[in-house]
DNA sequence: CTCTGGATTGAC
DNA sequence: TCAATCCAGAGG
């Protein structure tokens, strides 16, 4: 995670480094990780972002130190997980809304199968199973338990882009950036990114 | 306390 | 188009 410099770097800023990144989970289960093909950066003064309206209980990871997880349960049933960027204090974070799989394919299809209720197995194609933010914590085993968790040294790893297997720096030509996803508030800043030429994006 | 709605997903 | 399913946050 050293390429990462949390309080020094702009969230949205941020939130194009971390494309390519790639976020690994260590499970009695097993390992899976993937990398980071879409993001979306939730900013102070930001009326969409949990975080702006104050520090309370639900948000209050995001007000923690950076390069840590802010993670929280939506719709009653689904996780989002972040990455919290600012200084402690102020609360910001990367939203991570898809990855590409790359390790653990197998421990993700059987997450991805148990999480639903009917018993019928579903064969999942691997561009479907991170595509989208509740999707993603499903499949990498990540939940509230690891909210507030640091993302250095831990069964929780980010790893920056260059300290990344595989990772070809020309994918970023293919960026994009658009509107946020599902938000009412501030619904026309242009705060999500994504890699274009990747087959595992939530939304086009 | 009660009530409302959400940074989603997948089935209908 | 809509139900599933929980709980934070707001209001009384």
């Amino acid at each position: 995670m050293s390429e990462f410099n949390w309080p020094n770097m702009p969230t949205k800023r941020a939130a194009r480094m971390l494309l390519g990144a790639v976020l690994r989970h260590e499970t009695p289960e097993g390992i899976c990780s993937g990398r980071i093909v879409e993001t979306e950066a939730y900013l102070r003064n930001d009326p969409a972002c949990h975080a702006s309206r104050g520090k309370t209980a639900r948000n209050a990871s995001m007000f923690g130190p950076p390069g840590h997880a802010y993670v929280y349960l939506i719709y009653g049933m689904h996780h989002c997980f972040n990455v919290v960027t600012a200084p402690t204090g102020i609360g910001e974070a990367v939203l991570i809304r898809a990855l590409e799989p790359l390790e653990g394919i197998d421990l993700m299809r059987k997450r991805r199968n148990s999480w639903r209720r009917q018993s019928a197995t579903k064969h999942w194609r691997e561009q479907e199973l991170c595509s989208g933010p509740g999707k993603l914590c499903i499949a990498m085993g990540l939940d509230k338990s690891l909210d507030g968790f640091s993302l250095a040294n831990s069964s929780l790893q980010l790893l920056p882009p260059k300290e990344a297997p595989g990772w070809n720096p020309r994918r970023l030509r293919s960026l994009v950036t658009t509107t946020r996803i599902g938000i009412r508030e501030a619904a026309d800043w242009p705060l999500r990114f994504y890699l274009g030429d990747s087959d595992c994006i939530s939304v086009r």
